[in-house]
RNA sequence: GCCGGGAUGGCGGAAUCGGUAGACGCAGCGGAUUCAAAAUCCGCCGCCGCAAGGUGUGUGGGUUCGAGUCCCACUCCCGGCACCA
């Protein structure tokens, strides 16, 4: 054993044995519960950042504590390697996505391993393989000849000088990224998975999975948006339409329909067009509606604007005539694309009808009487449900009753009836992009749409090509898309739009199951594996990614190809890493970033940071706060260089004790040594066991057995404390207090009094055999190489997991706090056997209670069993 | 704009069911060791105050013997918003 903790040494030797004894291959294993810990898979984007070692390491603690509860453990990884950053990163810098990514995942999985992660590498995916596509190809085709993929028109970013499709980050204040231009809507063919099937099933299922954070299932729950309403349908105007037809519109406020003013359609909405043709302010107006990008933040944030189109609809209920407008708000793509205005009740349509002085009528008076009538500033009470008011024979109902009775007579009348409406929108899943997952579907003049049959999959992405940012690429490869159409055998046109990548992410946790399948998508081991017992990932995720998941799951489900609906038993959203940022002003008013390793930072006496030079030159820097680490902001901190100086313990320390899993962690160099401190400490510790402790051992233990004197009696009793309490907070899965307990129990035993010599070599040998075995799941190597070194065990992955001897944590003595009136004046000391009257009288006695209590009789004695007595006088 | 979350010393954070606010660590200050420094070890450390004591968990109110924790209203910061992953 080294003097000296050298964790580049042990780092090596502890995962040379890890490979050699294939610790961490995962087999099925009927005997014993198994534990699948599922991470988020990383794009290769390059190197590793701190994001992922957080992910990874809060995985690797999972897996690891569950191996020494006795789990069958299975930690897989893999690549989610289609993607945009590869195509940018081929137009940048002229290298093939496909070399650039195998590159990247090359390196990445090496610095993975040197973070010594328990993963179980036979398992390894990487998407972009054609043996991981060819199944997504292949359920495409499955879903497509059920009906739950379907082609319909689409909208997305359009770039007019690029003529290419942008992605909403790719749309910046209503520009494309590269080309300056200003963005367009455009209407496409895409195909679609219709999601909005199980939308019942995913919303209901929610109920189902306590092992979620209440935030995600509320987040989840409010993104389907299930709510119950009225369709409600407006016969054209003959006079001004023209032809005769219905426009209709979905409201949860039927209530309020004699109080609607207005209707509005979108811009691209048939009646828009009709109104367009000979009306060229409208046409201009129109023609300004689709510039801008797609994305549902600018859409709700934009002016709101709109202009009448001259055509009228007929009110159901009441025949009055109401005035179609054109909205910049409403979506074509939501809905029916038209929306009734109830200025009165509406905020959005209140600011729209007060901009445009449009009629507004109020039709409910809140319960509250919170108004007379409605003008303006709107306040919030004008939406509240109340009772109806100038509404006919309406007058007088609430909500429930007026919906009923207003959605019976447009029944009645055959002009609307309740419906249940989502928010959720069917997935689009065409990409106009050359590095993803191919589109298995064939174009024919004379058949149509073909999926590719079974036999010619994989659809193989060719890797030589060149990227230019310029339109579709493959769809300029003649020799891809050119192919004979597999029905009628005529030449036909090969789809060359791809899949959105999050299609890819939707199933890999189930492939891992059976990675090395050849011949079919997954098989019976699937069902051993799944679901997830723990799935750990960013918080960003919490939508998109979780919900495409968990439709995957039933979609493969009814396709009898797993046996589950669930796909993730238990959830951790981890937090971000975040950093100082430090920038200078440059002549522009554009900011340089300067990275927080090159900054020096001058703290006056208590510590406070009054100033921030750069090393360099020795003038002063901007200080910008703290920020999500990034490249932008070039506050980065490489996790490379941290494992180079310090190992992957520290760097794993530091991780774990720096915030608890859920919330963000800010980055502190400082922090780092503490933990790189720490861990000498436990080696040194370790090295004097070896030394002097060791030798000192009783040949028969006597622990538990007999009395131990009083000092060592407690120094025990702290130690198996900080046990339970660590235990504790591992299911609680605040992994920042185990180190904590850790660091505890380390103290106490460095505290310990060394006489008498046996007894004390027992209490040590027991507390740092505990504090190796709590430590192990965070910093694994450290804990292997003492654990041997000091006579513990052969393998601490073969050791169980301590728990605490309640005959250690006895107590005869305790502490109670004395407050008067509810403020803490002293305390008193009282047998663990004690009742409350007795605590009552000692309390009463003692000298912070006469001293506060200043002669007056107690009102009332609140006592607290365990923790603390209140006199009230 | 809509949905979700967060705010506790100079800093990261702790406080398990409403019961000692600030555990553990970082930074800082004082001391020991050293020729000196690094490393290490010991002590102090919310704020005001000489002390007694007062005060303190984003802001303002409320419930309670007792509130960081529960309720109401607000401020600021962060995540997501369907083509970043």
């Amino acid at each position: 054993m080294q003097d000296k903790y050298q964790p580049a040494a042990v780092e090596t030797a502890a995962q040379q044995h890890w490979d050699d004894t294939q610790a961490f291959r995962a087999v099925e294993d009927t005997k014993r519960p198994k534990y699948y810990c599922l991470s988020m898979f990383p794009y290769p984007s390059g190197k590793l950042h701190m994001g992922h070692v957080r992910n990874y390491t809060i995985g690797d603690v999972l897996s690891r504590y569950h191996r020494l509860r006795g789990y069958n453990v299975m930690q897989p990884m893999g690549w989610d390697a289609f993607g945009m950053p590869a195509e940018n990163a081929a137009i940048q810098n002229n290298v093939p996505p496909a070399q650039w990514t195998y590159a990247n995942i090359d390196y990445m999985k090496g610095q993975l391993k040197r973070l010594g992660f328990a993963i179980d590498w036979s398992r390894e995916v990487a998407t972009c393989t054609p043996e991981y596509y060819r199944w997504e190809q292949w359920l495409f085709t499955r879903l497509y000849a059920k009906g739950l993929i379907y082609k319909k028109l689409g909208t997305v970013n359009w770039d007019p000088v690029d003529e290419t499709v942008l992605a909403n980050e790719q749309v910046i204040d209503g520009r494309g990224w590269r080309s300056g231009a200003l963005v367009e809507k455009r209407e496409i063919p895409m195909y679609y998975m219709k999601i909005t099937a199980y939308a019942d099933e995913l919303l209901e299922a929610l109920d189902g999975l306590p092992g979620w954070p209440e935030q995600v299932k509320l987040m989840q729950k409010n993104w389907i948006g299930r709510s119950q309403g009225v369709e409600v349908h407006f016969p054209y105007d003959l006079s001004t339409v023209g032809k005769s037809g219905v426009l209709k519109v979905f409201t949860t406020r039927a209530d309020t329909l004699l109080g609607a003013t207005y209707v509005a359609v979108a811009a691209e909405h048939p009646l828009a067009a009709q109104a367009a043709a000979g009306h060229p302010e409208l046409a201009a107006f129109i023609e300004e509606c689709r510039h801008g990008g797609v994305a549902e933040a600018d859409l709700a944030t934009m002016e709101k604007k709109g202009m009448p189109t001259g055509l009228r609809v007929v009110h159901p209920l009441t025949g009055e005539y109401l005035q179609v407008w054109v909205a910049n708000y409403v979506l074509m793509g939501y809905g029916e694309g038209a929306v009734m205005a109830v200025p009165a009740h509406d905020e959005r349509d209140f600011a729209f009808a007060t901009k445009y002085s449009l009629p507004i009528k109020m039709v409910v008076r809140s319960t509250h009487d919170a108004y007379e009538t409605v003008v303006a500033p709107w306040i919030d009470a004008y939406a509240e449900h109340g009772k109806l008011v100038n509404s006919g024979k309406y007058d007088g109902l609430r909500f429930d009753a007026a919906v009923d009775a207003i959605s019976a007579d447009l029944a009645a009348k055959g002009l609307g009836a309740k419906r249940t409406q989502y928010r959720l929108r069917d997935w689009g899943i065409s990409r106009q992009r050359y590095w993803g997952c191919p589109i298995p579907m064939i174009h024919c003049a004379d058949c149509g749409d073909v999926p590719v049959p079974d036999a010619q999959l994989p659809v193989v992405l060719p890797e030589n090509v060149e990227i230019t940012g310029r339109g579709s690429p493959l769809a300029k490869m003649p020799e891809f898309y050119e192919c004979a159409c597999p029905q009628c055998g005529k030449p036909a046109r090969r789809e060359t739009d791809t899949m959105d990548t999050f299609v890819e992410s939707s199933w890999y946790f189930l492939r891992y199951a059976c990675a090395d399948n050849a011949t079919a998508m997954v098989d019976e081991r699937v069902n051993y594996w799944a679901p997830a017992d723990q799935y750990v990932g960013g918080i960003e995720h919490a939508i998109l990614h979780l919900l495409y998941s968990r439709f995957f799951t039933r979609a493969m489900r009814d396709e009898g190809l797993v046996n589950i609906s669930e796909p993730f038993t238990n959830l951790l959203t981890q937090g971000m890493v975040v950093a100082e940022t430090y920038y200078r002003e440059q002549a522009g008013g554009k900011k340089q970033w300067i990275n927080p390793a090159d900054v020096q930072v001058e703290r006056d006496d208590k510590g406070r940071i009054t100033a921030a030079r750069l090393a360099a030159d020795g003038q002063p820097v901007v200080i910008g706060g703290t920020e999500k680490m990034s490249k932008s902001k070039n506050n980065g901190v490489d996790p490379q260089a941290l494992v180079d100086q310090y190992g992957a313990d520290t760097a794993r320390l530091f991780i774990i004790f720096a915030a608890p899993p859920d919330q963000q962690l800010e980055w502190s160099d400082s922090g780092v040594e503490g933990a790189s401190r720490f861990l000498r400490r436990v080696w040194n510790y370790g090295h004097a066991f070896v030394q002097e402790v060791r030798p000192a051992l009783p040949a028969a233990r006597k622990l538990g057995t007999g009395e131990l004197p009083g000092a060592l009696a407690d120094v025990r009793r702290e130690i198996h404390t900080h046990l339970k309490q660590a235990n504790h907070d591992f299911g609680k899965h605040q992994f920042n207090t185990v180190v904590s307990a850790a660091m505890k129990i380390l103290n106490a035993l460095e505290k310990a009094p060394r006489e008498p010599a046996g007894a004390h070599a027992e209490i040590a040998e027991e507390g740092f055999g505990i504090l190796l075995r709590l430590l192990s799941p965070i910093t694994p190597h450290i804990s292997h190489a003492l654990w041997q070194d000091c006579g513990f065990g052969a393998d601490i992955l073969a050791a169980s997991w301590p728990e605490p001897q309640a005959a250690a944590l006895k107590q005869d003595e305790l502490e109670l706090m004395v407050q008067v009136n509810g403020k803490l004046r002293g305390s008193i000391k009282v047998p663990a056997s004690a009742g409350k009257s007795d605590i009552e009288a000692a309390a009463l006695a003692s000298e912070a209670a006469q001293r506060f209590m200043e002669g007056q009789a107690p009102k009332k004695v609140v006592v607290v069993p365990g923790r603390l007595v209140n006199i009230v006088v």
